[in-house]
Formats: C-alpha cells, sequence, structure tokens
DNA sequence: CATGAATGAGGGTTCATTCAT
DNA sequence: CATGAATGAACCCTCATTCAT
C-alpha cells in the first residue's frame, strides 16, 4: 500500500543524491576532474549504484547540463512576460540572461564548456539536446519581436534578428569572465545593459 | 664560435618540432586524446625531451594557444590598415576574426576552450596571458573608434564600445556552432555582417 | 487440490525459461560474455529468481552442458539401433558424432570448453557428471563392439578398443577447428570417414 | 661500450620476468582468473610496465602459448630424426607428443584451450599462429609418410594421413583427463600405444 | 642535452551475488 | 516465491612525469 510509490520516491531521491553531489564536484573541479568515483564515495554510494541511475560519465553530466538549460528556459520564459511593451521584455530577457550567469554562474558555465568546446569530445546526441534548448529560448525572443518591429519583416527576418540579439548577449557575458583584467573599473551591468541599448536600438523600430 | 648559435638554432628547431607535432595531434584528436607519449612518438623524440622544453602538458598546450592568440592579433591588426574609413576598418577586423575562426577553426576553438572553461582547471597565468591577447586587440579596435566617433567621448567610452564591438562578434561566432541545427538553412556570414551592421550602426556617428 | 502440481508446473517453465535464455546469449556471445543481468533481462526475470534456481553462475552453464551432453547420448543411442551390423552401427555413431558438432555446435563447443580447460577453473563436481556421460556413451560403442570382435576379447579389451574409436573420433572433429586454414580445400567429411576407416579396419574383424 | 647490450639483455630478462610470473600464475589460476594486476605484483612490477612489453593481456598470453608451441614442435621435431624407419618415426613422434602434454601438461593445456574454446573468445590473429604450428608439425609427420607409403600417393594423401595420425593422437591425450574416473585402472601408456598401433596399422603398408 | 624504461595512482566500467521488501 | 536495488572488489588499461644512464 503505497510501498511502490514510496520506492519510487526513494529512486528519485537517490537520482538527485548523485546529481548534487556530481554537480557540486563539478562545480569544485570541472569536468574532467572528477571522476565517477569521486562522485561515488562523496555520494556515499558505490560505483555500481551510480551506473544503476547513469548509463556513464558522460550522460551523467548530460543530465547537469539539461539541468541549466531547463532552469535558464524557465526563467527567460516567465520573465518575458512581465514588461509591457516589446522593449522591457527584452530587457528583461536580457536582465534574466545575465542573472542567471550570475546566480547560476557554473551552470552557465557548464553550458558554455558544452558549447564551446571541439566537437570532437561530445556526441551528436548531446549536441542535439542543447540545440532544442536554444530554439526554445530563441523562439521566446522572436515572439517578443514579432509585436515590435514593422509589420512586414517575414519569420527568417525575425529569426535572424533573434539570433543577433542573443548571440551578441551571449558574447557579452563571455567577456565577463574578463572583468577582474580587461575590463577593470568597469561596471559590467552597465556595460552589459549599453551593448543591449545598441542593439535594441538597431533591432526595434522605436 | 657560432657553434653556439647552431647549438640556439637546433634548440629552436626542436621547439617547433614538438609544437608542430602537438597542434598537428591536437587538431587531429582534441585535447585529452593527445598524449605526451604520442607526441613524443610522433615528434621522433624521446618524453622526456619534451619535458626539457616545456615545463607541463598544460604549458605545452598553452604555447600553441599562444600560437593562436598571436596569429588573431597580427591578421586583426594588419586587416585593419586595409580599410580606409573608419567603418571599413571595423568591418575588415570584423571579417579577420570570422576568417580566423574559420581556417584557424581548432585555434579558436581552443582558444575558445581556454577561455570559456571555469577557472579552477587553468591555472591564473594562463588566463593572464590571455588577457594581454585580448587587450591588443581591443586596442586595435579602439585606435578606430577614436576618429570615427565624435571628438568628446572620452578613453573609458570607446574601451566600453570596443568591448561591445568585439563581444557580439565574439557571441555571434560562438553561434556558429549551431549553424548545422538552430541556424539551418542560414548563409552565416550574411547573419555575422547583419550583426556588424546592427552595432556598427548604434556605434559610429555616420 | 492440483493446485500443488500447477506450481510444480511454474517452477519447471521457470526453470526451462530461464535455460532456454542462457543458452541463446550463450551461443551468441560466448560464456565469458553472457552476465545473470542480461540472462535475466532477456528472461523477463529478475536476477534474484535466477539464483532461486541455479546456485550460481557456474551451476547455469553447467545444466546447459548437460542438456548438450544428454541430447549427444541420446542420439547416439538412437542412432547406434538403426545400423545392421557392428560397422554399420558404428559408423552410425560416427556420424552421429558429427552431426551434433555441427548441428549442436555450440553445444560441443561448451562441453568441450568444460571438457579441456585445467582443473582448477571447474569443481570436480561438474568433471563427475561429465564423466557419467562419457560412460554412457562408451557403453553403447562397446555394445557394439561385443557383437563384432571375436569372442575372446574381454570387457578390458572391448573398453580399451571402445575408447581408441571415441577418442580418434573427438581428436578428429578438434581438428575440425582448422579446416578454414591447415585443413584448406579438404573436405572434411570424407577426412573424417577415412579416419573412421582407418580405425575401424583394426578395431573389428572383418 | 657494451651498455647498449646490457640495456638490450637487461630488457629481455624483464620480458621473461613477466612470462615467467604470467605462466606460473596462469597454471595455478588458470587464463579468466589471472589479472594483469596480479601478475605485475607477482613480478614486482608496476602494471605499467606490463604494457611496456605486452600489448595487452590477450598478447601476452598468447606469447605463453606459442612458447608451449614453440617447444612442441621442437621436440617433435627433434624426435622424429632419431627412429630408423618410418615406423619408429612416427612412434618417436607419438611418444614425443604424450611426453609434452605430460611434462609440459600446462602447456598443453593452454594450447588446448586456445584450440577449443568458441572462436568469439579468441581473434583471429591469434588463431592463425596457432595454425601456422600446426602446419609446422603435420610436416614432420608427412615427411616421414612419404617414405613409408607406396610410391603412387599424392601430397593430398599424405596430408590427410597425417592429419588422421595426429588428431587420433590428440582425441586420446584429450581423454587422458578422464583417466582417474573414466579410464580408472587403465594404464594410459599402454592405451596410447595401442591407439598408435591402430591408426599406423592401416596407414602404413608393411 | 637527450634518452626511454619505469612508475603507480587513477581512470571508467562490469558483474556475480545478496537481502530487505 | 519473487523482486531488483545495492554492493564493491576487481577488471583492463592510460598517462603525465621522473631519473638513472
Amino acid at each position: 500500500m503505497g510501498s511502490r510509490e514510496r520506492r519510487q520516491r526513494e529512486k528519485e531521491q537517490r537520482r538527485s543524491q548523485i546529481l548534487d553531489t556530481a554537480r557540486k564536484l563539478l562545480f569544485k573541479k570541472g569536468i574532467d576532474a572528477t571522476s565517477m568515483n569521486q562522485i561515488a564515495k562523496n555520494a556515499e554510494l558505490s560505483v555500481g549504484t551510480l551506473y544503476l541511475y547513469f548509463k556513464n560519465k558522460e550522460s551523467l553530466f548530460a543530465a547537469l547540463q539539461e539541468e541549466g538549460l531547463t532552469l535558464l528556459c524557465d526563467t527567460i520564459k516567465e520573465e518575458s512576460t512581465k514588461g509591457l511593451t516589446p522593449r522591457e521584455k527584452l530587457e528583461r530577457v536580457a536582465l534574466a540572461y545575465m542573472d542567471f550567469s550570475e546566480e547560476y554562474r557554473k551552470y552557465f558555465d557548464i553550458i558554455n564548456y558544452f558549447l564551446t568546446s571541439p566537437e570532437i569530445v561530445f556526441p551528436p546526441s548531446l549536441k542535439s539536446r542543447v540545440d532544442e534548448h536554444v530554439n526554445r529560448i530563441l523562439s521566446v525572443v522572436e515572439d517578443i519581436l514579432k509585436k515590435g518591429i514593422s509589420k512586414d519583416a517575414d519569420d527568417r527576418d525575425i529569426r535572424r534578428l533573434a539570433v543577433v540579439f542573443c548571440s551578441s548577449l551571449h558574447g557579452m557575458l563571455q567577456f565577463k569572465k574578463l572583468q577582474n583584467t580587461v575590463l577593470q573599473g568597469e561596471d559590467f551591468r552597465d556595460l552589459y545593459l549599453s551593448s543591449f541599448d545598441c542593439i535594441v536600438r538597431s533591432v526595434l523600430c522605436e
């Protein structure tokens, strides 16, 4: 009576337990320096158990990446509804993106890590899942743009603008890594928003 | 006499020999799948010799990264002189950047790899060398901007604009990885140039 | 009532179910590459259940070996009755033996595997069961010989001849493994029968 | 000054050291129960060193098998020269074969193990090396037969007879495993020689 | 300077077996 | 009876690095 449910719950707990430990280690030491044996030891589980829940090391980390991407997608979608005008909405998206990269810095790092690393290292299946999430994010931006730009822009144009918008912000956030050296003395948020202004000015017909 | 010079020449030849082999393997198999023993064997040298010329594996690959960055810097600097107007010069820079990411794809990958990965994985000394190169590139852009924008913009403003310019392009190139999936059907060069237009329109007072 | 019988029947069904799956996997992938977990999954049973029906992996495969030996014994016995003269009977036996090694190639392999491997690997109990079956086969041959050779041969002589007969055939079949290399271009059946002739000529007084 | 030679000698010593340890363990525990780590520990070497001398576990054991086969070949060849008549020569071969299977029992076991085991387990390259040795042995027998049988027998016939001769003896030796059970009370040497007689009587025209 | 044999901790992964439910 | 999650020792193998020559 409910014992099956309990079992199910326990199984999900274990999964979380593993992911939590893996995440912690990943954030502390990087992907290559985190071994399955370490994860097992830290999670107070046997190695075998890890392989009961994840096919291999790669899929364990892919699960972490997806966690991050899902979180990002959801946040962006939610934030976008809060703004009134298209410009406001885009600003919300931009800031949500930055906030994510700060609050969930390590998630952002790992996402970037997977996104940037040479394809040899990661299999196609992984890439495709990333793409899916990227698509979801682009869609949100496109929906906003549709209402903010001239009516004769076709879907193609809109997608392009969405890509320009997102990639610029992404590039900016990438450069944040340099704020203690190259960008010393700058307030990054200001910089980021001026970048946002710069793009929006060209993208939206205001 | 002259034997010291010969010795010196031979030493540099060895160094190149090692770097050439390492580069070839890196480009073919990725950073993790390239071992010191493999490099030694392919370079027809002993493992010990590798350690005579490079402190460890990491610094060997850092040397390759520097190669890439130097190449990038030089190309950008040279291209920038070819344009006549500031706009033209910036376009040259932008295209040089993209060309580099295509022609020296693997260099770009490895640069990005080092740039993006969590700082823990790589020692500060490495990051600082990257920063130095980024500064050199930004300087080039700043010099162009100085002549293209209103005289009352101060150094700070110029630097900010340079950062916005570069980071946007970089973000765009990052997204290139997605061209076979998310950006299917788009001509990437067009996309890239429209991104360029978008930024330049706001940055330069034309 | 009858429910006990049903239970019994179900138990035997389970056992067969397990053996069937194990046999299929064994024949497909070999003994080492077949794990208990795999058998369980393929049989749509839990691992635990496997251990309810077989003490361990080894005894599961020993059961398969016995299956094979039983099949071989029965076939030989049956065939031996079909011939009219002792010579004919022996030929039947010889051919049945070869046919078995072809049709039930994998059974033959596994029997041989157990027979040939150093004793340390397999416990005595297993060996003794094999011996029992070998005895049964020898008996069949002895019975035939008793009628084909001079009356003054005693049991000892008969057994010896039976052993010579069987072991020669067995050795021949062992060499069949080499037919694609060492014996290239030979028709194995011919070879086998010429070996049979050779022995029978000496064994029987015709 | 001879230092290179000494190095070479040391290398071969190491190789022997490894093979000796591996052989000892193999003979004691069987192939599957002998791990590379165990060999390393027993040989007082590091695991890495093992892999300096042998590509992998398999090739280490293949080397042992070849040792055995080479020994067998050489012994047979040498013995065959000692006999005067063809019959005598064949007897020498047969007895050498049996002696080998006794003295180098474990070698014989491992050879048989490789010969008999299902092909899945061992790669073709291994099998082919075994075949080569088998061929060498058959050649010796053929050369003897050529002088002992009627002149109009062609090469094909001779090879067949050689195969029958060898395989019968081999089968007999296989059955030796059963001497404590099935063949209880028999003197195996007698049995073996009666098998030899049986075959030779048919093969040679005396 | 150059060599390259040696190291050995550590990598990811498998698997027969147990036992609480 | 049946389950199947959990175990953890053991597997084979790699590799950056050292050091005696």
